[in-house]
RNA sequence: GGCGGGGUCGCCAAGUGGUAAGGCCGAGCUCUGCAAAAGCUCUACCGCGGGUUCGAUUCCCGCCCCCGCCUCCA
């Protein structure tokens, strides 16, 4: 069965078929972040989705060529640095190392190239696209010296986020230095130098300047995966203009149909309100971590909820997925004791599961029935297991078919080490629990819980977890 | 005002024209030296009002509420 995706081009269900001959190699863009703070948890929630689906993809035989942009120069980045009194790439540098460990946090599988929107490479490619756009006209020239992309000339803009914009209301948002726009809804291509730029300018044949955000995107996009794209994911905020932008830009450039799938994330709420700084409720993934939160907690979390739904991200959600995960480890822990290295036999049960899990992702990335297939599949295997009627070779099975499910959702248990002092512990719990001597072993299990470990007897063992 | 997404058990959340997956929490039981884990059992008439239908949470109409976008916010 195909994958199917909700194309917001099309507001509905479509099979996915990559461009490619062989319907093998995907090529696929996703908007990134702007380096100018730490990214938030909303952001990571689209990383997040885009990683769900580059994962999904792959289980399903496909090659992903990914590139996620780093945005390193826009108004937040330039005020940031001068704010600061140092150099642009001195101060998103900062932000993209963080950028980098957060996604590792996160687990979240690394794209194939990060470019950068400064990297000369690439201004190169947008003050070349940017001239292309004018010698057709397209791009035009205001008084100020910026570039400006001219709507008129392109009729469909406005049909990704089925916009009329003949009926748009004045938001009281567009600045009012860019009075020398020839029709409001013009964006900027390259950005005329300002003293509010300080040192940060680049030389163009219109002057000193700076490009405009969306032609970033276009130049980036098309520099590394070439004029036509298999899917383009961002969040739902960027359908408007920034996506519909990009089209314009891109499509008059190349003369070609620019992207075949866009995917857009919704946002998230926290406790059930709008993110934000003034109502304390801004988080970013440092915040969570230093709450003691995993990242494969906050992963779960942010991964168990329909990408198109508002998800609502609650410390009490954190809190069941750790039960939840604690669930699965359990189980994963149990197989693998039982399975014992033993060779993996055919487990048709586990294989349907396998298989039901991956159909569920098939329809539009449906993680919660997803999600419910597999927990439905942990209680047969444990009441299987419970019944003592479950084979090394079967577990190994069973372990060999989960796998497959893990490399989609990556929810292996931290590594944890365990101090030798705790182990020192729990093996004289041990001895004295053998000879019966209980007062001794709960002594010595709040002695293990003092060092921070809880200590749990079962079939198999003592297993210690994190407290 | 325009466009879009939602309202399903205390919380999170699937799904279907024929009487509702799953996770968390809670209760009881089994197992266990105890505890934990695991297993079993229990807990919803699906925002409101109409309509269509033998039958609607699922289709249609109206209404209420929440959220987002409407020019550089994932």
């Amino acid at each position: 069965m195909p994958v199917r995706l909700l194309n917001t081009a099309s507001r509905s269900i479509e099979e996915f078929a990559p461009l490619d001959p062989e319907g093998r190699r995907v090529k696929m863009y996703t908007c990134g972040p702007t380096v100018y703070n730490y990214a938030h948890i909303g952001n990571f929630r689209a990383y997040i989705f885009e990683d769900l689906l580059q994962r999904h993809l792959e289980a399903r035989g496909y090659e992903v060529d990914r590139v996620m942009n780093l945005t390193d120069v826009d108004d937040k980045t330039i005020s940031g640095c001068r704010h600061h009194g140092v150099p642009l790439a001195d101060y998103t540098q900062t932000f993209k190392t963080a950028f980098f460990e957060d996604i590792k946090t996160l687990r979240i599988k690394p794209a194939s190239h990060y470019p950068a929107a400064t990297a000369p490479e690439y201004i190169a490619r947008m003050i070349e696209m940017i001239q292309g756009l004018e010698a057709a006209d397209i791009a035009y020239k205001a008084e100020d010296g910026s570039l400006y992309f001219r709507i008129s000339r392109f009729p469909r803009y406005g049909q990704l986020a089925h916009l009329n914009l003949d009926e748009l209301r004045p938001s009281g948002r567009i600045s009012s230095d860019e009075y020398e726009k020839e029709a409001v809804g013009d964006f900027a291509l390259w950005k005329a130098w300002t003293p509010g730029d300080g040192d940060v300018w680049w030389e163009s044949p219109w002057g000193r300047g700076r490009p405009g955000w969306h032609i970033e995107c276009s130049a980036m996009a098309t520099a590394l995966l070439g004029p036509q794209l298999d899917i383009h994911c961002g969040g739902v905020d960027n359908i408007f203009p920034h996506h519909e932008a990009e089209i314009a830009q891109s499509e008059c450039f190349t003369g070609k149909h620019f992207s075949r799938y866009w995917l857009h994330c919704a946002h998230l709420m926290v406790e059930g309100q709008k993110m934000s700084k003034s109502l304390g409720n801004f988080y970013t993934l440092r915040d969570l971590l230093a709450k003691g939160y995993t990242g494969r907690e906050i992963r779960y979390v942010l991964l168990s909820v329909h990408y198109r739904l508002p998800l609502n991200f609650t410390i009490a959600g954190l809190d069941a997925a750790r039960t939840a995960l604690g669930r699965i480890d359990a189980w994963v822990e149990r197989l693998q004791t039982l399975a014992s290295g033993c060779a993996p036999a055919q487990q048709e049960g586990a294989a349907q599961a396998k298989e039901g899990f991956l159909q569920a992702l098939d329809d539009d990335l449906n993680i919660s029935a997803a999600l419910g297939n597999l927990f439905d599949w942990i209680r047969e295997s444990n009441r299987a297991m419970d019944s003592g009627g479950v084979s090394p070779a079967e577990a190994a099975g069973t372990l060999a078919e989960f796998q497959v499910l893990n490399s989609i959702l990556e929810m292996d248990a931290e590594s944890t080490t365990v101090p030798a002092a705790v182990l020192a512990l729990v093996e004289e719990r041990q001895a004295a629990r053998a000879a019966k001597n209980w007062a001794q072993s709960d002594t010595l299990r709040d002695a293990i819980a003092e060092a921070g470990w809880q200590v749990k007897d079962t079939k198999q063992g003592a297993q210690l977890t994190r407290l």
